[in-house]
DNA sequence: TATGAATGAGTCTTCATTCAT
DNA sequence: GATGAATGAAGACTCATTCAT
């Protein structure tokens, strides 16, 4: 049940958004009642701060094991990142687009602690990039702190228009975001 | 009045976002009654509408300005849209971020209207692209969309994280953005 | 002006009723600010006070020169009475009707004064019933007070249905129920 | 509790009128929330919906009974008729009353459901006129629309002046009206 | 576990009215 | 005569939340 709240409640918060969603609209969707929700959070917010919560962790995860396999060049790396910040697959996409978005809504400490979750995928990019500086993979002279921001944005804004049914696949669109980054657009 | 209004109203709106302001919140700040509010505005959503409108056509007035010009090389005019979009100088900054979190309050009407002007800049930047690739400014193997939403997305997100007094100007990080861009981050 | 504000009060107030239409509506229809409406009358009440006494004042004059004519037999004078009751004719159609609806919309005092006037109209038609009694016209056993009663509704009632453009005038109609009042409807 | 805000909703709106009982002053007069009268309608229109179709369905189960009974004469039945919208057996009457006048407050839907059911009343004297007619009750001249709508009008009327503590009882009207109606007035 | 009645503060919005100009 | 800016009380309605059962 508490599951299944939280499915509906992604959907939901995804589709009107998080101050627009109900809690009338959240038990007329599970077709139980206002109790039984509060009987399993004890606030709007608790649901979007478990949301937050989950996405933030499945990213850090999968950031991790990126990060510790030696075997990887730092361009492998940058790649793998960014594959994981696209990528659009139901239901992460909509938890990603919730996260976000609705940020804001949550509760002081919540969101300190989403933050600083938040902000160690930025580290993540910018520590590959320095490494990747040092060892002559990318050019010594970028400015890493504003590059990863450069990298950040273009991935998380493919929340807002990426669709899985479009033209490109997440993967397609992961390439050729590590192609111009690393490449550039002009020719040699 | 009205104009103060506005200037309010895009603090608040920017600040705790659109849902969370009410209508009391707004003449509070300003001292007034919310007589005062409706007597200018028919709505808090006109209100929204009326920012966006003024933020969206000072950016695409700046960018006529600058497809017009003959004298610029593709790559000029890509560093201008671009330096045009991460511009944040105030009150520009804050309505940029009204627009870009707000979009979805507007009205059926309103949003169309938005989003087709939005759209204008994506457009924009995507013809200079493919203007580039086919005078050899530019590779001529790039994914002319995709690189522009990636672009589009650097660019707007860093209306999150921007801070005028922070280490680095706006014309910095456009230009650092655009290096990114042209060159690429690995070496030649 | 304050004819043209009286004339367009009524239309308004028989379409969509006199709480139902605000003042806003009212300066709107007349292309005048709201100031205006002020300057002629003193409140939306006084605006509702003014077209009562007009119509009822009209239906009295009409009534007292029927009263008052010697020729007539109480028979006529019945009939007399009915047809200015029904009478359509606009504007009054519209003036009766709101007459009819909003009375309770009235102040305190203006409402008895509306109040003593609409009886007379019901003392006039039960005094020429009576008087009918007396001369030997009507029966002598009818109850005159409820019949009385009964003929207004009648007519009053008119005003709900009462189509000029329908299937028959109003001369029609009141020859119909003078002579369902009168003659009865079943057979000697 | 969904009883007792009908009880007081109709007390309310048939003494104040529907536009002039706000929802305060319903709830007020019960000692409960505004939460409470929304968590058992949805709107006050609703509220308004429920008793005209309390009031008018009561009315057609009667007037059924009446249309069915072969026993009776046509006569009967059109006493019958008057006697049922005459009552004002409490609840009745101040539901009638609201009935009456507050039609115009419903929603669209609503009220061409009302008008349609309230059509069938009317329908129904005609129709038993008309057999009178047809069978020698009633003279064979007269014009049953009208004089339906005749009726009607002295019947619905009587809401506006009927007292029950007053000098006569409803039947005793009722009786007035069917007399007046039959026999007319004058002498044979 | 789950219900559903009840709360009360809060939402946007409308409105009749005033008044200095 | 007429304007239009400003008021502030009141309107209908929503909502997250609680709690006894």
């Amino acid at each position: 049940m508490k599951e299944k709240i939280l499915v509906t409640c992604i959907q939901l918060f995804e589709h009107k958004g998080f101050s627009e969603t109900s809690i009338q609209d959240i038990v007329d969707s599970l077709a139980v009642t206002k109790g039984t929700f509060y009987y399993y959070f004890k606030s709007k917010e608790e649901v979007l701060m478990v949301i937050h919560r989950m996405y933030i962790d499945t990213l850090l995860e999968q950031q991790n094991k990126l990060l510790e396999d030696g075997a990887l060049t730092n361009k492998d790396r940058l790649r793998g990142l960014v594959e994981m910040l696209v990528t659009n697959i139901t239901p992460l996409g909509k938890s990603a687009r919730v996260f976000h978005r609705e940020l804001r809504h949550l509760s002081e400490d919540h969101m300190k602690e989403a933050r600083a979750k938040r902000d160690q995928v930025r580290v993540a990019i910018e520590k590959v990039i320095v490494a990747g500086m040092e060892n002559g993979e990318f050019r010594p002279d970028v400015k890493a702190d504003i590059v990863t921001l450069g990298i950040l944005g273009a991935c998380n804004w493919s929340y807002q228009w990426f669709k899985p049914e479009g033209k490109y696949s997440d993967l397609e669109v992961s390439e050729v975001f590590i192609d111009m980054v690393c490449q550039g657009i002009t020719p040699k």
